[in-house]
DNA sequence: AGCCTTTGACCAGCG
DNA sequence: TCGCTGGTCAAAGGC
């Protein structure tokens, strides 16, 4: 109800590299290794999307200043696509990878998203079989 | 005990 | 108009 999901512009599309980390978290079950972008998220649900015949995890990130979201689709644990919506107002929480903050106090909503490398960011429209 | 994760169900928007 | 999908929330369980 309360939901401030007002800023939401696709004026800016940044496009970044994902990484893929090696966790030490092998625990049973299905637990697939996120690569760390130095910030907490919290898992908040996940779906099959038969649209691309992948599953899609949603993640939120845990500050409840920063309203970044964070979805990862992957076909295979060694495949995996994360998509960064939203930007972190926040440091972030390890102090790995140099976050090019030096460009400027990014106060407004930015809308990253991160294409693994199969995934030309133009599309003309639909093309699914 | 606490924290995080997972699953299901519900809702909304669109075709 | 209905159906379907995608997205989010809630609750429960596990470690």
């Amino acid at each position: 109800m309360s939901e401030a999901s007002s800023t939401r512009e696709t004026s800016m599309e940044t496009h970044e590299e994902d990484r893929e980390e090696q966790d030490t978290d092998h625990r049973r079950g299905q637990r697939l290794v996120l690569p760390e972008d130095g910030h907490e998220w919290k898992k908040y649900g996940q779906k099959f999307i038969k649209k691309i015949g992948k599953f899609r995890s949603y993640f939120k990130c845990r500050k409840q200043e920063c309203v970044a979201k964070k979805r990862v689709e992957w076909s295979s644990p060694d495949n995996l696509r994360i998509l960064y919506e939203g930007s972190h107002s926040h440091a972030s929480s390890s102090s790995i990878q140099g976050t090019p903050s030096s460009s400027a106090a990014n106060q407004y909503s930015l809308y990253a998203q991160v294409f693994g490398s199969d995934q030309p960011p133009s599309r003309p429209h639909h093309q699914h079989p």
